[in-house]
DNA sequence: GGGCGAGTTGACATCGGTGTCACAACCTGG
DNA sequence: CCAGGTTGTGACACCGATGTCAACTCGCCC
């Protein structure tokens, strides 16, 4: 391990010297900094984080705790956003996984306190309410896809109304009058989000909302897990003599079936069927064929944004400190979606 | 912020005796450590992890560095797993997501450097070579999902060979003796590994391996981009008039296409034909109807086995240090394989 | 020539823990 | 009752950086 002495004594100054030439200290004069700067390139030098780090009793660390990440793969997203926001503040990254248990969850509140890291993300993979109940953590905490119920901390979750308007009238515009719904799971926070955007859209579009024309593509087991029954919502919709043109699916794997249940009834899409899709999930919205049109959820957006608001909440950036910032979910369109 | 001095004048003892509490130094009088631990509790005491890195020389954060997580979603499990190793080996992460960019990777050793990470995991998306340069990085690196060309790191690796085994060695056992293979693209070395075993599983079995039979789902494009061409490759298999009776595919998004082309053909699965997934991308193989059987790569294990090597490596823990760890590829039965 | 300010540098204390070693208190057996 | 050992505790130095403040060297002006 090189040290800020062993520097000193290779260039014959004092330690300080060469820590004001390593913090860009302007007072030093441009030789010396020139001849120390050579001599840290060469020795390798790089300062230590744990000893600048208690002198200054803060870390340029930032703390990321999430639930599973894994369900919802994209949801990783979240955490590259925050790693990109965070290379620009020059600051890196504690992550912890608690797979939702509080006991893990309370025992990283203090590992992150020991690490004095610099804030938190508390990012989950569905976007839900959170109580985070007393962390003892001093630094401020940023809620990514998630809210407080107690509006407690500051939230950046993803715009789910806008996100079902942009679906419906995405397909309003391409001229569909009679659109169904094979929606998430009705108690997720996303389906009523998402069912008040459709509304607006039809509503601005003349159209009537028949409720017969949303189904449920998800039903929740007694043991709390959920099937896809998109299959058989999706036949239903579509065995009906007033078959609807465009299909609005709760995510990109309701339209999977989607696209199952058309062909075994011989329909094709986007000829006979138009389908939208939601989370925009590349594995499979580019592997249908043709390719789903969907609308993203901008993980990466959400955990770039947290950081940021993060930084700003830490007094450490300029700008507002909204209790919720929204982030757009953008249409991203692909080949299944038609004009009629 | 509370330190152990704070305690001590608390407890009327000596800083040293709390910090003799704090790391179960069992040279202390059981009533002075009840004591003690009582006013910890009390004060929320928490060490500070920098000033004991400081004076330890060494860090409790192991170092993972990834190129992009994302195209592979379901990768990340990868970093689960060193979590959950880390976890238990009472450390944390710091995380480190290069996006394959050298500069940021060259940046990322020194970050390490200065943290004094206590060793280093870099993961890759695909299974592949890697050529670390030489990162001036002191302590054990392991590699996780690739493996050094110059054999200078151990690695950790899926058993893509045994792989390819499993999955033909499966349809062998249930009686298929045509069977077609939709393989990932042939520069890869997954591609080339499990062919190895296809043809193992094959010979062993008593059956042909007609290279006719094998198609590759993805073609390179000239910009470096891959295309899913799996739905035509699929589309030529079956319209043999010596049709295969199951079909292995390089990865779950090629199943899906398969599962279309057959669909298309009138074909179902796995009545008229037997599919056999890679991955196990479950939002993929949960989804399909009939579900898809399928061989997991096991991003989980393999990450959990790199830290766990890592602490072996740093000499923390017993146990021999293999150059290289194949991690087995289970098969995971679903409804897409029938005995024929 | 003396005084003053700007520019440059270094000595020293300090952050919050832990290793080392000394020492006091208590026990044991002869 | 004392030598010799065990147990429990504290004083002190130190890890590697930086803030404070003093000191020293100039150059310049009165």
């Amino acid at each position: 391990m090189v040290t800020l002495k062993d520097v000193a004594r290779e260039a014959g100054v004092s330690p300080k010297t060469v820590s004001r030439v390593v913090n860009d200290d302007p007072a030093v004069n441009a030789k010396t900094r020139e001849a120390v700067a050579e001599i840290i390139q060469r020795m390798h030098y790089v300062p230590d984080h744990a000893a600048r780090m208690m002198r200054m009793s803060h870390s340029s660390v930032v703390g990321v705790m999430t639930d599973a990440v894994a369900t919802t793969p994209y949801s990783v997203d979240i955490i590259r956003g925050a790693q990109s926001g965070l290379w620009e503040q020059t600051r890196t990254m504690l992550i912890a996984n608690t797979d939702g248990d509080p006991k893990q969850e309370h025992e990283y509140w203090q590992v992150f306190r020991a690490h004095k890291v610099a804030g938190a993300v508390y990012a989950t993979t569905y976007h839900r309410p959170v109580d985070l109940g007393a962390p003892d953590f001093e630094r401020g905490i940023v809620l990514a896809n998630c809210y407080s119920a107690r509006r407690s901390h500051s939230s950046v979750v993803p715009d789910d109304e806008g996100g079902g308007y942009t679906q419906a009238r995405h397909l309003i515009e391409l001229g569909h009058r009679r659109i169904g719904i094979v929606s998430l799971s009705p108690v997720l926070r996303a389906t009523v989000l998402r069912g008040a955007g459709y509304r607006t859209a039809f509503a601005e579009g003349g159209l009537f909302y028949d409720p017969s024309l949303e189904v449920p593509g998800f039903v929740t087991r007694p043991d709390g897990g959920e099937d896809l029954v998109a299959y058989d919502a999706a036949l239903g919709l579509l065995q009906r003599s007033d078959r609807p043109t465009a299909i609005i699916c709760g995510n990109d794997q309701i339209a999977v079936q989607v696209y199952a249940a058309a062909a075994a009834l011989g329909l094709s899409v986007p000829e006979d069927l138009s389908v939208m899709g939601f989370d925009d999930m590349t594995i499979i919205t580019r592997t249908l064929k043709p390719m789903l049109t969907s609308v993203a959820l901008p993980y990466f957006e959400i955990g770039r944004t947290a950081v940021d608001l993060l930084a700003r909440i830490n007094g450490e950036s300029e700008g507002p400190i909204p209790p919720q910032v929204l982030v757009p979910c953008p249409l991203v369109e692909r080949h299944s979606c038609r004009p009629i």
